[in-house]
DNA sequence: CGGATTTGACCTGCGC
DNA sequence: GCGCAGGTCAAATCCG
């Protein structure tokens, strides 16, 4: 069914950016499961979350997927003499977020990783 | 005017 | 207990 290609978590499927060059990567969706501990030390916090990174060959880190995302957030990790972008979908009702880094070993590969569904249609 | 963007500071979780 | 890492939010500013 999927045979369609990698947009189908976008549901954009207009955009020759992403085919151009997507490198598939991740197992798909990462369930987390919590086994043991039947009760979180006090707070609980959000379960499975659909998590998919990708890397696109490409030199800017704002590949538009025909979603509206909105930097919140700048962060430096050691993995990576790079800067780490984070990003979210500002539509309402999109509680998905987006990750983007640079490859740390093909400077000109950027890392993107979406987190969550996207609730809207982007496709009108 | 509205929305988007930027940097810094702050918070939490975990490890040792 | 403290430090570190990572992640998030807020205020200010700029652009269209």
């Amino acid at each position: 069914m999927e045979d369609d290609d990698a947009s189908t978590i976008f549901g954009a499927v207009h955009n020759p950016v992403y085919r151009a060059n997507e490198v598939a990567v991740p197992g798909g969706a990462r369930s987390h499961f919590e086994g043991p501990s039947d009760n979180e030390s006090g707070r609980e916090r959000q379960l499975v979350q659909e998590r998919v990174a990708f890397k696109t060959k490409s030199q800017i880190e704002i590949l538009d997927d025909g979603f509206k995302w909105r930097k919140y957030g700048k962060k430096m990790v050691k993995s990576s003499p790079n800067p780490r972008n984070y990003y979210k979908c500002s539509v309402d009702g999109c509680p998905v977020k987006k990750r983007v880094e640079r490859d740390r070993d093909d400077p000109g590969y950027v890392i993107t990783t979406y987190e969550g569904v996207h609730t809207h249609k982007s496709n009108s």
